[in-house]
DNA sequence: TTCTCATACTAACAATTGTTAGTTTTATCC
DNA sequence: GGATAAAACTAACAATTGTTAGTATGAGAA
């Protein structure tokens, strides 16, 4: 059973991903979820809370998939592959929270900006690695790693908004037209 | 020289960025032109016509571009090149306003969030006949069009950020990395 | 100088914001 | 049934919001 902490959370990121963090109004969560302003703070200490708690736990959740992913023994393509794979399962159940991790963080405020940033950077820093591991081991030709990093990145960061739009589509043979498409690349070989 | 009310658009458009149009105060923005917040209605009819010109121009200036490129007789992967370096120059050339078109658009009003929608839909369906063109020639793997769109688009359209902490990259270089990596993808041939 | 007009200012407005205090309702357990 | 505690309510708060009205200032034209 759903408790209602979690029930206004999952409200509020709606709304968060909709409107933006600062444009949704305590008043507006309240009235989805079903009651008064003041009644929601019988459950959540603030606003800023709900954002924060969001916004943590996605990054937790991604911090923990990398690092199972990169300890293990599998190559680094093959490790690559599995990243992708986890942003595409994540895009798929949580669309409305991954969608704050691109733009609301921004709106954090005290240590768990800095707590939220550092978890990020981490895991890009990670990301990086692997990619330069594939070039290392003869997998990838010497491009750029950083201008690599990026375009895997932000295609896999919005790849919520456009799941939104094609519902439709099997999340397996999302996942494999995207590394087929951010790895092998367009040109006929 | 530059007038008080361009000077007025492009603070403004830096205080979008950073913080978010709805997080942005007329007194943020006054203070930083270096006035009081109601001496800014003296060149602005509102806080609202500021988003939308620096919006919408941003829009009409890429439907332009689109038109001169799409009507060449260019192949289409020279003409997917030239998409790629029109990017890359409006990044480099307008890095504050262009940040708006990805983030802060949800927030026109009426008539103009109308009009800015209908103008990127057009631009994205233009983008995705090229790369149809780009398969039917038998210059791309027949990949899923929306896919590819999608996944260029959004590197694309988060260029301006990953260009703010890279400064010192030569905007030509720069350029060509990205259609590299996007084009040809990673894997050696 | 004097008139004019653009542009700055101060002061205030109504609306909305996040949040708190205090009170009533509802459900649970003895 | 009566006690207890969680969770809803009403009402209000101080602060901030975008914007307007009315006024002062200062430069350029007459």
């Amino acid at each position: 059973m759903k408790s209602k902490r979690e029930h206004i959370k999952e409200c509020a990121a709606h709304l968060f991903r909709k409107k933006g963090y600062k444009a949704t109004s305590v008043r507006d969560i309240a009235q989805h979820v079903g009651m008064e302003a003041a009644s929601l703070y019988n459950h959540i200490k603030s606003k800023q809370q709900i954002l924060s708690e969001l916004l943590l736990e996605m990054a937790h959740l991604f911090t923990k998939g990398m690092e199972e992913i990169d300890s293990s023994s599998y190559t680094p393509i093959i490790k690559l592959e599995k990243l992708i794979s986890m942003h595409v399962k994540f895009a798929v159940e949580h669309t409305d929270s991954i969608s704050l991790i691109t733009n609301e963080w921004v709106h954090l405020e005290g240590n768990t900006y800095q707590e939220f940033v550092d978890l990020r950077d981490t895991y890009e820093r990670k990301f990086e690695q692997i990619i330069k591991d594939c070039i290392d081991q003869g997998y990838f030709a010497p491009v750029n790693t950083e201008i690599a990093l990026f375009s895997i990145l932000s295609t896999l960061r919005w790849l919520y908004s456009w799941y939104t739009k094609n519902k439709n589509m099997n999340p397996v043979e999302l996942e494999k037209e995207f590394i087929h498409c951010l790895l092998d690349g367009l040109k006929k070989k």
